[in-house]
RNA sequence: GGAGAGGUGGCCGAGUCGGCCGAAGGCAGCCGCCUGCUAAGCGGUUACAGGGCCAAAAGCUCUGUCCAGGGUUCGAAUCCCUGCCUCUCCGCCA
């Protein structure tokens, strides 16, 4: 959520800002409410101010002994107007709330400009891909092939875009998010929390996946028909909503979390993309990256975000890129962003296996997340960052399709070895 | 699931039969003073949000906030209702 006083103060800075993400349309309105606001709030301010002064004087009559009926009268009226200028107040508050809620985030000035991802910036490679004697194939085969990726079963439990994992693969999904959890941890520091995979609407809200995404989220029913909880479309959701409401003492900034949970997308609206495999499931698990800081060293916290991701799949010998984002592709909330896109020899091209955005202070004031500055000051909201440290499902698909050999088995990469007891392939378990 | 108790400022904690309570007192923090050092002591000070005045900052002023949302009342931290959360006891249970 953008500052009101921003929109207020320097309304067409931010209508130029929003040139290629849109939501232009929607500033005009959102000044011409806040004129009406502020009209209806200096009114109902005032009568509250002349019915505090009234009360104590009817208060002092009254253990005076003396009658106040009179003025009594006067200020039940006075109240009355109160009662009907405060909910006209809280409906042209919850408007503009509506409406702000729809303006996406300005883009940093470093943000190159561009409509849609075509207009992406490519900033560097790492790794070659490999050249294969054989044709390689896209994952679905490899792993169905060896017998241990089971999609039919999976739809036959489930839905379409579900999977079941035998054997030695499922212990490599496991073995990756075990790794990923590793390297995040011991070698960038980052907290390790273990979080509710279901969580409430206000939640939802706090992160911006409410109303926005809600046909993209699964809900549940409680049997007590209790509030709704949803199931999270990513950890970022509970991890980023953790500090709501709350005021952080600068001295503990940055907060670098990180968590693995499963993600649960209806990908509605995605039919006939990425059907195979396990690319765009309903459920991934996914180890997140999550950054709390002043917005001093917020650019800077999300270049070394991109590193702590890329570091990953260095680790894992796989070749990727890194793109960073137009200002029309960087995302709603994001004031900047980087898309780490892994190459796929069964696919002949890359794909994001991770992205890292910024939203500068847009989710901390949605959240209510601040900080309190090192020398005194008032508290200013933080700079939030997210970003996949990485997606597992993807990660496995890379490594079933770069690692496959002719005869059909995979090779287990290096650093992934001590996680799967030394196992060194994949092979046909059946 | 049953029965009770409770949610007050950074923390602890007081708030009489509703009125001068943004809230006593203590602790902690900050600024001074004092003091060989430290400790103690003395004085002052310390919430957040929104609005108005002001070119702006400073400053002044107003409104709201004692878990949340409603209600009663001229007036609510104090009374009533609902929700959320915490604690204790019993039962059940992975």
């Amino acid at each position: 959520m953008l500052d009101l006083r921003l929109i207020r103060e320097r309304p067409d800075e931010v209508q130029r800002a929003l040139a290629d993400k849109g939501g232009t349309e929607l500033i005009p309105e959102i000044l011409a409410r806040d004129v009406e606001r502020r009209r209806l709030l200096k009114e109902v301010e005032d009568l509250k101010a002349q019915r505090n002064v009234a009360s104590e004087a009817i208060g002092r009559a009254k253990k005076a002994g003396q009658d106040a009926a009179a003025e009594q009268a006067r200020m039940r009226e006075v109240g009355d107007r109160i009662k009907a200028l405060d909910a006209a107040l809280k409906a042209i508050d919850e408007a503009i709330e509506a409406l702000l809620v729809q303006v996406p985030n300005v883009p940093h000035p470093s943000v190159p400009p561009g409509k849609s991802d075509e207009e992406n910036v490519e900033v560097r490679r790492w790794g070659t891909p490999r050249r294969f004697e054989f044709k390689p194939k896209p994952h679905e085969d490899v792993g169905g092939a060896l017998g241990l990726l089971d999609m039919d079963r999976a739809a036959k439990l489930a839905k379409s875009r579900f999977a079941v994992m035998w054997g030695p693969l499922a212990r490599l999904e496991r073995a990756i998010a075990q790794f990923m959890l590793d390297v995040q941890t011991r070698e960038h520091g980052y907290t390790e929390l273990w979080l509710p995979h279901l969580v409430n609407a206000d939640t939802m809200l706090r992160t911006g996946q409410l109303p926005k995404f809600e046909e993209q989220l699964f809900k549940t029913v409680e049997a007590d028909e209790g509030r709704t909880l949803y199931l999270i479309p990513t950890s970022e959701v509970p991890l980023s909503a953790l500090h709501g409401g709350e005021v952080l003492p600068e001295s503990t900034l940055p907060r670098k979390y990180t968590a693995l949970t499963p993600c649960y997308r209806r990908e509605a609206g995605t039919y006939g993309k990425d059907m195979k495999g396990i690319f765009r499931n309903h459920q991934f698990d996914k180890v997140e990256l999550v950054k709390l800081t002043t917005p001093a060293r917020g650019y800077e916290e999300l270049e070394s975000m991109v590193g702590d991701a890329e570091d990953v799949l260095q680790r894992l010998e796989l070749p990727y890129r890194v793109v960073e984002r137009c200002a029309g592709d960087v995302g709603f909330s994001a004031a900047k962003g980087y898309d780490i896109e892994v190459w796929l020899p069964g696919q002949d091209r890359y794909r994001e296996i991770s992205s890292c955005s910024s939203y500068a202070d847009f989710g901390g004031r949605r959240a209510d997340i601040r900080y309190k500055p090192e020398g005194g000051g008032k508290p200013d909201f933080v700079h939030t960052l997210n970003g996949s440290g990485l997606a597992v499902g993807r990660t496995l698909i890379a490594v079933l399709e770069n690692c496959q050999n002719a005869d059909g088995t995979v090779s287990i990469p290096a650093a992934l070895r001590p996680y799967v007891g030394g196992l060194e392939r994949l092979a046909s378990s059946r």
